[in-house]
DNA sequence: AGCACGCCGACT
DNA sequence: GTCGGCGTGCTC
């Protein structure tokens, strides 16, 4: 009977493929294993994910493995169902999910050279080449000896050139060379000894005890559950404390997730003495000898804790007993780029496969993840006192300057006694957009209620979700007023404003045109923090820096421009960053939360300067609700590129027809221009996809695109609990 | 992705 | 005629 093996690619390929396995590789060739095969005109490696003894289906031309690379499979099957898992969801190549799970000291990079060959320099002289070929064979010519096809194509024009180099190296022109780069040994934190006893017990109201004794018993029994540990950061650590020793106990392992690499010091900081020599940091910036060496501590069982980043979720941990995300409502979870996925909605899939418990915990979760715990029972509160800076507001005027009568006066106390002050404004350059002159805000869509955005080349507002347009001098949905643009509001303005309002102050401006550098951020924020600057003006930026000391003064202005992002999570990132700016203020009677807005005052922007979570979470789930915007319902972005206006055009128009062939159930809007205008010539159009179940949502896709082929990409909505 | 194939316009 | 550029489609 012969045995086929179902194999993964680390390509961008939607698809497995079957291989028979020859006899002698029958031992080794197992779900996980790492093997050759041949596909199409090359030799590939991939990943067995499955095998099986069924014949395969009639048409198919099956072939042979060429080779099984491991003796043993490189990971586990519940990593499999994992990976598997997570590839289904987002729509990522389970092949380049794998890739991105192995360890630095299997994944076999390989360092390719292009050189010119004397046939190439004999045909460069007489001039016998095509315009491509030698503009290539110049670049060759006046380089050194080899160049890798990353740098070739940069100077030759950005094109691909993949084929061109294959001819080439056919006729003999070039010469193509690859070499193994060799693997990473160990180096790096060395680890040691066991973790130690911990007798901590976090506090939680009586009403939430229940729950608390249930993630032990979980813990204890191995059993898979899911839950959210709503606080303050103090407590939440507690807490975590806690759950990790219990859950390393014995052979067990814990996986800490956290949004930031500053954070992974700074954890492993504050727990050393407990967890110190038996943790392990895992981040991707960290160097291939740096991961080997987690991978090491790990693997011997000397490191029961590894504390990470997103990329973390990949590391073996073996056996698995809890992950705990913290920080749960930062974006820098999800990664964009392919291998794209959520590492929040992984953690809890992860969590599914081995058995273990996973814990997600934030002072201001998102609305999906908050409604969601509270729906299944499993959201935890814990106590802790919320800091209440003095908080005061400003009338901003709307033709009023940038920094107001109030403000200024603030200022001029806070300077005068040598405090340093933080100004918030989350808008780049001189930017001015249009706003109604009746309320102030930013103009949105009838049909969607999200914020329009300005086209400059058609002098019209559009809506992205639904490609809704209107002229700039329309009537303001929400209350008939005119529209109008505003003056120059953006942080380079504000700047030059403080510079002439306080002569000889110094300002610094933190923003992506000063702090783009990672160099650069240090030195403004080590200024700032040595007194040198007395007052930092900054965007959102600002906001995701670990090391911004606390002040006196913390100024937030404009904070309703965090409303026009053109999403239906705008709310929610509003509250976010107007919340993590008033965190920014010093406890004190003398410090003092200064916010400048336009009334009427958003209820994001009220419920943050106040710390009131819940009371924004009650007004913005009833907004969600009231649209079908997630959680009360599932929504996908589907992204699809092309060079070829007209074909764009053209297959978007049919993909519509497709798709809307799938009502009722499903809503299907756009297709609109994409909001970023994606990389190097082409252009993106895009579809927002509606419906109660994220079910209806995947049917629809998987009739629907493999009729249209284009580069395709998903962003859909975020529910973490999802069973 | 990477590679083959097949079509079109510009040269010996 | 033939070669190079480029779009299209397939890979078990």
């Amino acid at each position: 009977m012969t045995l086929y093996a179902r194999v993964v690619f680390p390509l961008p390929l939607d698809q497995s493929f079957l291989y028979a396995v020859p006899e002698k590789h029958r031992a080794a060739a197992r779900p996980g294993a790492r093997v050759v095969a041949p596909l199409g005109a090359r030799r590939q490696n991939g990943f067995i994910v499955a095998l099986t003894s069924e014949a395969p289906a009639a048409g198919l031309k099956i072939k042979e493995l060429a080779g099984v690379l491991d003796e043993r499979p490189f990971r586990d099957e519940r990593f499999l169902e994992f990976t598997g898992a997570l590839s289904e969801e987002f729509r990522a190549p389970w092949g380049e999910i794998l890739q991105a799970s192995l360890p630095p000291s299997l994944a076999a990079r390989m360092k390719i050279t292009v050189r010119l060959t004397g046939l190439g320099r004999e045909r460069l002289e007489t001039g016998a080449l095509g315009p491509r070929e030698k503009a290539l064979a110049a670049v060759l010519q006046a380089g050194p000896k080899g160049r890798s096809p990353l740098t070739l194509r940069r100077k030759t024009g950005g094109r691909e050139i993949s084929a061109l180099v294959a001819r080439m190296r056919k006729k003999g022109l070039v010469e193509v060379r690859e070499e193994a780069v060799r693997p990473p040994r160990a180096g790096g934190p060395e680890t040691g000894g066991g973790p130690s006893q911990l007798g901590l017990e976090f506090p939680v109201p009586a009403s939430d005890a229940g729950l608390l004794a249930e993630i032990e018993r979980a813990l204890d029994s191995r059993r898979f559950v899911g839950f959210y540990l709503f606080g303050p950061d103090d407590s939440r650590r507690s807490a975590y404390r806690t759950l990790i020793e219990r859950a390393t106990r014995g052979p067990g392992k814990a996986l800490y997730l956290v949004p930031e690499i500053a954070l992974t010091r700074e954890f492993v900081g504050s727990f050393e003495k407990e967890f110190g020599r038996s943790a392990v940091v895992f981040h991707g910036r960290m160097t291939e000898k740096q991961k080997e060496g987690a991978w090491r501590g790990l693997r011997s069982g000397r490191a029961a804790l590894v504390v990470g980043t997103r990329s973390a979720l990949f590391v073996e941990a073996s056996p698995l007993r809890l992950i705990i995300v913290d920080g749960e409502h930062e974006d820098s979870y999800f990664q964009r780029e392919s291998p794209s996925y959520d590492a929040r909605r992984g953690a809890w899939l992860r969590a599914r496969a081995a058995g273990a418990v996973v814990v997600f915990g934030s002072s201001r979760p998102t609305v999906e993840a908050y409604d969601e715990a509270r729906r299944l029972g499993v959201l935890v509160e814990l106590p802790g006192a919320a800091r209440r800076p003095r908080l005061t507001w400003v009338e901003q005027r709307r033709d009023g300057p940038l920094v107001s009568r109030g403000l200024e006066a603030k200022l001029r106390v806070s300077l005068k006694s040598g405090q340093p002050a933080v100004l918030f404004l989350n808008r780049r350059g001189y930017a001015s957009s249009p706003v109604c002159a009746g309320c102030g805000r930013a103009p949105r869509c009838p049909r969607c209620d999200i914020p329009l955005v300005y086209h400059k080349a058609e002098d019209r507002l559009v809506c992205h979700y639904c490609d809704y347009s209107t002229g700039v001098r329309s009537a303001c949905s929400g209350c008939g007023g005119r529209l109008s643009f505003s003056r120059p509001a953006g942080i380079q303005a504000l700047e030059e404003e403080l510079v002439r309002l306080f002569p000889g102050t110094r300002v610094a401006r933190f923003d992506t045109d000063t702090a783009s550098k990672a160099g650069e951020k240090e030195r403004i924020l080590d200024e700032f923090r040595r007194g040198r600057i007395p007052v930092l003006v900054g965007t959102q930026l600002l906001v995701h820096q670990p090391a911004v000391p606390q002040v006196g003064l913390v100024g937030i202005l404009r904070p309703e421009a965090l409303l026009g992002l053109s999403d239906y999570r705008a709310g929610q990132r509003t509250f976010q960053a107007v919340a993590a700016m008033t965190e920014l203020c010093r406890a004190g009677p003398d410090a003092e939360v200064v916010i400048q807005t336009a009334p009427p005052v958003h209820f994001s922007i009220q419920a943050a300067a106040e710390g009131d979570y819940r009371g924004f979470f009650e007004r913005e789930i009833a907004f969600r609700r009231l649209l079908s915007y997630p959680p009360a319902g599932s929504l996908a972005e589907v992204i699809l590129q092309g060079r070829d206006v007209r074909a764009l055009a053209g297959r978007s128009r049919r993909l519509a027809a497709l798709l809307k062939e799938h009502g009722p159930g499903l809503e299907v809007l756009g297709p609109a221009l994409a909001s970023a205008p994606r990389a190097r010539g082409l252009t993106g159009v895009q579809f927002i996809l509606k419906a109660a179940t994220r079910e209806t949502i995947d049917r629809a896709l998987r009739e629907s695109l493999p009729a249209v082929r284009l580069k395709k990409s998903f962003v859909f909505s975020y529910s973490p609990f999802r069973p």
